[in-house]
DNA sequence: GTAGATGATGCGGGATCCTGCAGGACGCGC
DNA sequence: GCGCGTCCTGCAGGATCCCGCATCATCTAC
């Protein structure tokens, strides 16, 4: 077996290596990338479909860099390793993940126990594990309770990237009128009314920014999520 | 002489703990806080005046923790150890140092050799060690060159909030006119203009909205200066 | 089949935002 | 004093945003 390790933090990247021998014996090869394109690179070479990847690196987001793993060969493991269960990034993965692929996403504050636990289960056994705490997010995330469905998701990104109601009705084909029905349930659902009106007609919120800001401090969105969608709404507007 | 180390992340923290002792022989004892509250209480208890501080942690902000320990002992000398050179953070920091104080700004990426030098100029020696990229940032971000006035700034981060140009002129103690005037100059030295307009009167950005997001992409603006904005913020709002 | 729920769309109005134009206040240098 | 630059302010107008009201299509349940 061949197990690729994508991570940036060098204290990390040790770590991750004697983590991966003494967990899988059978494992004859640990290969190290310190970016996410490195790790494109290598997965490449030597097809490796074992991975252990951080999500958040400087280069390039370990969610990019599973896409195009998987998009190259969709039954490699991956194992996301991460510091956050920030709901962006959890929807994120889930997003790439390809059909019937087994995957994992361990915290990085889970005890040495539960990582090599992780390593053999989905290495191995080709089980699925994710961290209790993240599958909380998951839950919340793909349920409806109190969560946020894609088209709901989809919206924060566009206002999130400052397009127009105009732009983003070209963009998500709908009329004016349903953008902006979209973008009321937003506000209520992030309870950006609330603190809008304070006593009379005074220090209001401009509900656009505040949602925005809002999800920011919820972690619905993340740094990695805007540049996603940064470089497909780059992409959006190269096709005219 | 007594260190007081204030990181999260396990793994960085004995490394540090290991650099601390190397590099100062004369340092009997290291104190280690995994959270800026309890880096707070604990450089509070032992009146330790040096201190090893990340910044980006869970719990409580190191820039937060910094400042509330240099208000209760502001001779205190802080070498803050960080992956990023975000301007947000740089400019955070250099907002809080105290008048005289020694202290430094070294990224995680720096060598072994550069770390421990760092100690020692700054807990033995007393000067201030700034890391070069980081320096690059200041310069940019005190400069007038290509950077951002405070006032500049300033409305960056209340837009951000998500505040009306009202309630911003009320803040502000400015005009309705004054406050979208610093929007102007804002929205020009973002370059949010740029791709505004794509051909004719087709598919728009929203200015502001925009704005913030260019922001945040240039690191201008990151999670950790949302968060201390947004208590600054509600603290002026419960004084009506 | 009728009723109800959900979601897309159109119309219209009031509030906010963005900006051009003009004027006033302050400091600086000659 | 005078000119110049910078910053603040008021006014006006057009574009955008936010939202209530109403219609229509689809789907589900009974």
């Amino acid at each position: 077996m061949k197990v690729l390790i994508v991570e940036d933090d060098p204290l990390h990247r040790s770590y991750l290596h004697e983590a991966v021998c003494a967990a899988l014996p059978e494992c004859e090869t640990v290969i190290e990338a310190e970016s996410g394109t490195a790790g494109e690179k290598l997965a490449r070479d030597h097809r490796s479909a074992h991975v252990v990847m951080d999500l958040q690196m400087n280069n390039r987001n370990g969610i990019e860099a599973a896409r195009t793993i998987w998009k190259e060969r969709p039954d490699t493991r991956i194992l996301f390793w991460s510091n956050y269960s920030d709901e962006a990034y959890v929807r994120g993965v889930s997003r790439i993940v390809p059909d019937g692929a087994a995957y994992g996403y361990v915290l990085k504050s889970a005890s040495d126990e539960r990582l090599k636990l992780a390593l053999r289960s989905i290495f191995v056994e080709a089980q699925c594990v994710i961290d209790r705490e993240v599958r909380g997010m998951q839950q919340k995330s793909l349920g409806q309770t109190k969560g946020f469905s894609d088209t709901e998701y989809e919206i924060l990104v566009d206002i999130a990237l400052g397009l127009t109601d105009r732009a983003i009705a070209r963009r998500r084909n709908l009329s004016l009128r349903s953008v902006q029905n979209r973008l009321q349930q937003l506000y209520e659902k992030l309870d950006v009314y609330q603190t809008a009106s304070d006593d009379h007609d005074d220090s209001r919120f401009n509900l656009r920014a505040r949602a925005v800001t809002v999800a920011m401090l919820r972690k619905l969105l993340n740094y990695s999520a805007l540049e996603r969608a940064e470089s497909e709404l780059a992409e959006w507007l190269k096709s005219l």
